[in-house]
DNA sequence: CTGAAAGCGCTTACAG
DNA sequence: CTGAAAGCGCTTACAG
């Protein structure tokens, strides 16, 4: 029964070299693993280590060695698929080399807004943070700069630092590329985000090169057909139906690209609520390839995201752990590639 | 530009006291609130630190004081819709009272397997921990009392310590009673998990309400149509395809009940593959108001997730901040209500 | 109300 | 190769 007024006592530097009968200088050389020490004070001081559980307290190594061996990792949402699987991801490869991670989730009331990182919640808490898809504030790059924290962005990009993310623009010409070989000319596009919103860039991103690339092939926009959202399902489906049931059946788009899966599936969901059917009356495509894709048939493009936290988790570890300084124009593009299923189809 | 080889360098509270004209003593008093100073010290002091953008190194404060102000979350998986809710409404309660979230994503490579809590990830570096359906071994059990951490369970209980969950049973009862309601009697189950996997316990309670409910309606169990499932959509969807594929359309179930909305998902996902309508030509129900089962219309069981972190968070903060013991005898349930949507329907 | 001092448990020059 | 000592930056009795 655990018992939290009973302080819990484990044996100590001290008790450790007590019982080896050397001094505690040693005991921490020995345990580090250090040289400059012989192989049998070595070999005994891991055994009296051994049999006392001994175990270095963290928070006294970190007073002493100014380290801590904690990355802070901060999202703006947490329950979205995208960053669940990266903080998935990053704490696994940090924890591979006795990392961990402090967790910041910064999400508001309203999408509109988020928190924004402060001096309290790392300073001498971290040793280096992972930002996922967030813009920093000038007053948030300025912090990281004081404290001297190495950083390394996902998504996003954060001035001053490496970047690893995935060619948003180049994902979106894959995903509409994919509905014009298709046949598809009314294309319809959901995701845009008002210009309010300055914490998510990711929208704007995808939104331009969809533009573009209708462009590119001649394609007039409408500007009707592109939907805002918050890149939520539920959004993502009202809006869809919003504008399905704005038209005829002759006027309608006959596609629609969503710069998200889970805006893909409201947009599936809604087509379906109003009896139309996917991919015959209204093709769907996303990015990401999210866990229910497969199973839901979405035809997107994919992007992985657990090789983006890997890539970024070990780029900062280099830094902790390898003196290998962080090169603040480095931009590592992990590829995409578009999965076809079931929701693409060319129009009647 | 960061750059990690330069430290910072910040005041101390050596720093704070010269500038004020006051012992360390009293500039650690003082702002921590602590009485016995005076409000003209106080005010000065506070002043000085201010100015000074001097903040308390928490390392520092640890080794003095013994707390780190961190709470270790441990979940054996994260990117599954009921984990990452339950992480996201804790860090922000607890945020909310100054602690942070040390977290723990002890997922192994194959589902029948986690890995385990240790001592070297919890030593020193949390003040307690919150478990998000887990059965922990002894091992992780004596693990904790030797730490003296205090804990408390979501989900699956932790012996000896308080827990906050739903009550699976009556949840389950509820999904089937609804099917049951409609008409339905010949009912198969997805998300009974082979007798190894020893690390989750919700789908052995769950199950066990699904038969309990058939038999107090005089439903005989059929045994193959209790799928196994690892609880994903996809394998959810396999299995149903399997189970549909086998039988005539007279001698088919007419419903199905998922014990997760995942599962669900990949249900109804096999039907419309099949040809078959939900929720005409298969009834079928969930447990979790998924965030997306609003939007495909499943009719399910709602929990209130973030509730449960919220009460898990702040039952640890109560013993962390106010002293009040943590009483191991205490089991929350969260209420949990039937949502009804467009997947069931009477049978044929 | 305030300060001097010990202590938290390590690491790291510095001697030897 | 090893130890004594200072130092990391706080908190906490203990005096006064």
């Amino acid at each position: 029964m655990s018992d939290s007024a009973r302080p819990a006592r484990m044996s100590t530097i001290t008790d450790v070299a007590r019982e080896a009968g050397v001094s505690v200088a040693t005991v921490s050389r020995a345990l580090r693993g250090l040289d400059r020490v012989s192989p049998e004070t070595r070999e005994k001081v891991i055994q009296v280590a051994e049999e006392l559980n001994y175990m270095a307290s963290p928070t006294a190594t970190s007073l002493a060695s100014g380290r801590t061996e904690v990355v802070g990792v901060v999202a703006p949402f947490l329950t979205r698929w995208f960053f669940a699987s990266l903080v998935s991801a990053i704490e696994k490869s940090l924890r591979a080399r006795g990392h961990h991670v402090l967790l910041f989730d910064l999400e508001d009331e309203s999408y509109d807004s988020r928190l924004h990182l402060s001096q309290n919640l790392l300073w001498r808490r971290v040793d280096g943070v992972i930002t996922l898809n967030l813009p920093m504030t000038d007053e948030e790059l300025a912090l990281l700069d004081r404290l001297a924290l190495p950083a390394v962005a996902i998504g996003t990009p954060m001035p001053g630092h490496p970047c690893v993310r995935i060619d948003d623009a180049d994902a979106m010409r894959q995903a509409t590329e994919h509905l014009i070989s298709q046949g598809h000319r009314r294309i319809a596009y959901i995701g845009a985000v008002p210009g309010n919103v300055a914490h998510v860039l990711t929208p704007q991103g995808r939104r331009r090169a969809f533009e573009e690339t209708l462009a590119a092939h001649g394609i007039p926009l409408r500007e009707e057909w592109v939907l805002n959202c918050d890149w939520t399902a539920d959004a993502a489906a009202e809006h869809t139906s919003a504008l399905l049931t704005c038209f005829s059946a002759a006027e309608r788009p006959t596609a629609i690209v969503a710069a998200s899966d889970e805006m893909a599936f409201g947009a599936m969901a809604a087509a379906h609520r109003l009896g139309l059917h996917v991919p015959d009356d209204l093709s769907v495509v996303g990015i990401d390839d999210h866990t229910l894709s497969n199973v839901l048939g979405l035809t997107t493009v994919r992007q992985d995201v657990e090789a983006q936290g890997q890539v970024a988790a070990n780029l900062l570890l280099g830094a902790l752990l390898d003196d290998q300084p962080l090169d603040p124009s480095v931009m590592t593009y992990v590829p995409t590639e578009l999965v076809v299923r079931d929701s693409v189809a060319p129009p009647r």
